[in-house]
RNA sequence: UGGCUUAUAGUUUAAUGGAAGAAUGCUGCGCUUCGAACGCAGUGAUGAAAGUUCGAAUCUUUCUAAGCCAACCA
């Protein structure tokens, strides 16, 4: 018998790993065939089913011309001779191989686990990754729409740390162009020199009233002049606020040095209320690029596109990219008058980003309305051969939308971000105060208990799906707390820690040998236990931290049912006492992970 | 008009081409307790039609519905 444990490379995988590399030696000793182990199915058990890991049999069994029953029985067999050490029984119904591992595998599993407060995590791998997020503009508040952008970006981040990346977050502030100079106008016409300071507003919210203020004006002033025979595409040139905007820009860019202070002092309002925000959420970055600094950049890349005939001039000067060959249209790169559009700033920032900091990839945490955009991005660095290009990928995500149709912040029509935010956190409060488990805390437990239970909530609400699914975010029903959320998965791990101050006095680091017999429900928590790694990896390759979240919600379900079917304190035997105590110990180590992948905190009790 | 995305219980959602799983809701049940923000049981779903396949929620085609994009806007 070969014993798996002896191998080093072997200890390493993960147990569905191990199955398809001994399916495939077992298949080219009995059937001589040689087989990839990734063309091998491995999946759970059905519960319906005897058995923990499945083979599907199927797709192969043409290969050794045999009935997948009779195929079955003899990997069967073979598989249980070979590694008794792992497996201990099996059955086959239909195509499908179910195998039974050994109990003994399980327990060794855990104990080699359980005290590892870095279980799941893997060592540094080399590979550079950079994530954009948040990416804010600089003429009003965040909305909710943002913080599944900014929990996204960030949460995706730490996931890819976790498999060993080394990670720079970035941000690119939308901090100059027409929208901001919207507010700035308004801002001129009807604050009389009000401030943040003077009406006790926080910044951001103070200059998002002077967009919607714009707004409000422009549509009054289209109105005017359409009564007075312009016509709409006229009106809405013509608007003298318009006007005033657009002569600020162009200020703006010619230097001037009012507009610039103007731009500035209100820029300054803003950054002070993200600032809080970002800390309240938890955002960080690491590098901060400002369009004001990148908006010239890409130019000179024009000139190198054109020389490469990557680029066409066209005869009145303009410049272009021929995309129809890959099923997209004509993009126009550089204007007649020489001026760059969008996406030059966008090359010339994915150049500047990469000789920075030499990242292997490059993600764009931003909404699927760019899905076009950014797929034209990617093409154009390719065709110019930039070394970057293939590790550009877009973590495009849905829109979040209310009952009535897409939030607007022009027209006032949104979730404020710091609204939301305070509303969860009242919310936790109630429902603490009602349960009143924790009567005992001072003022300031409190109020971060309140903190975190808030913002698990919020936080797991909006990562718990799929990224590209769009929402809609009903006010009126508030986010639960029950069932499928941040506060079940926290109040599990404080469950667990409750337990486990009781019983601080039992030796959990006694060897008790793999000799156990595990129940159903201990055996499940172990398997779903030591999936962990391969969640993370997957999580990590799709961008994808709903992955994560719904894991843990899993692992904090099925602790739960063990938890309520079998006493730990007064469990069968003192061995069995200790098998659960480390059981429940990697338990909550492994929630606090998990969660803290999604940027959750779990508190000790609540 | 073209391109992209989506469609799963009443609602919110999961499922590397392999035996549709949760949450919530609703109906019952379980606290003289290792924490009921919990557990147990029941209920109920793949938009429509064809095709490929041993096998399709998943792949192909058509249709239907919704959303986004296709600016010398950002």
């Amino acid at each position: 018998m070969v014993s798996l444990f002896l191998l080093p490379k072997l200890k390493m995988m993960s147990v569905a790993e191990l199955i398809k590399q001994c399916a495939v030696k077992a298949i080219s000793e009995v059937y001589k065939v040689e087989i990839e182990p990734a063309n091998i199915t491995v999946s759970a058990t059905k519960p319906e089913f005897e058995g923990d890991y499945t083979i599907v049999l199927f797709s192969l069994v043409k290969q050794f011309r045999k009935s997948p029953d009779a195929a079955g029985q003899e990997l069967g067999n073979y598989l249980l001779q070979q590694h008794a050490d792992l497996f201990s029984s099996f059955n086959v119904i239909k195509g499908f191989l179910n195998l039974v591992i050994a109990d003994a595998y399980w327990v060794d599993f855990l104990q080699k686990n359980y005290n590892n407060t870095s279980f799941g995590l893997k060592e540094k791998n080399g590979r550079r990754v950079m994530v954009e997020y948040s990416s804010p503009n600089t003429n009003k508040p965040l909305h909710l729409g943002h913080l599944r952008n900014n929990f996204l970006g960030w949460s995706t981040a730490e996931i890819l740390k976790a498999t060993g990346c080394e990670i720079v977050k970035t941000c690119i502030v939308n901090d100059r162009g027409i929208h901001i100079c919207k507010s700035m106008i308004a801002w001129q016409l009807f604050a009389n020199g009000a401030t943040p300071e003077s009406t006790g507003m926080k910044g951001d919210h103070f200059v998002g009233d002077y967009y919607v203020k714009f707004n409000d004006e422009y549509k009054k002033q289209i109105e005017v002049l359409i009564e007075q025979g312009s016509s709409k595409e006229d009106a809405e040139r013509q608007a003298p606020i318009f006007k005033g905007a657009q002569q600020m820009l162009i200020d703006w860019e010619a230097g001037n040095p009012d507009v610039i202070e103007l731009w500035k002092t209100m820029n300054s309002w803003v950054y002070a209320g993200f600032t809080e925000t970002y800390k309240t959420i938890g955002s960080d970055f690491d590098r901060t690029y400002y369009e004001s600094q990148t908006y010239l950049l890409g130019k000179d890349l024009i000139e190198e596109g054109l020389k490469k005939n990557v680029f066409i001039q066209e005869a009145d000067s303009s410049v272009w990219i021929d995309l129809t060959a890959d099923g997209l249209d004509r993009k126009i790169v550089r204007r007649k008058d020489g001026t760059s559009v969008y996406i030059t700033q966008d090359i010339g920032l994915a150049v500047n980003k990469f000789e920075e900091y030499k990242c292997d990839e490059s993600i764009y945490v931003i909404g699927d309305e760019q899905n076009y955009h950014m797929k034209v991005l990617k093409l154009i660095c390719q065709k110019l051969g930039l070394p970057s290009a293939d590790g550009i990928h877009h973590l495009s995500y849905g829109m979040v939308e209310l009952p009535s149709g897409k939030m607007k912040s022009r027209e006032g029509t949104v979730v404020d971000a710091d609204e939301i935010v305070e509303e969860m956190i009242d919310i936790s409060k109630q429902k603490t105060e009602e349960l009143g488990k924790v009567k005992d805390f001072t003022a300031e437990e409190l109020k971060e208990l309140y903190n975190i239970i808030g913002l698990g909530a919020l936080k797991f609400f909006l990562l718990r799906v799929d990224p590209k699914r769009r929402m809609i975010f009903n006010p009126e029903e508030s986010i639960d707390f029950h069932g499928f959320t941040g506060p079940f998965v926290q109040y599990t791990h404080a469950r667990i820690k409750s337990i486990l101050r009781k019983l601080a006095d039992v030796n959990v680091d006694l060897q008790i040998g793999n000799h156990h017999n595990l129940l159903s429900l201990e055996k499940q928590a172990v398997i779903h236990l030591e999936q962990f790694v391969t969640v993370i990896e997957e999580a990590a390759a799709e961008h994808d931290p709903s992955k994560v979240a719904i894991y843990v919600f899993n692992l904090a379900k099925i602790f739960n049912s063990f938890y309520t079917e079998h006493s730990i304190a007064s469990a069968e035997s003192e061995e069995k006492k200790i098998l659960r105590l480390q059981l429940a110990t990697l338990t909550a180590q492994t929630i606090k992970t998990a969660m803290s992948l999604l940027g959750i905190h779990v508190p000790e009790r609540m």
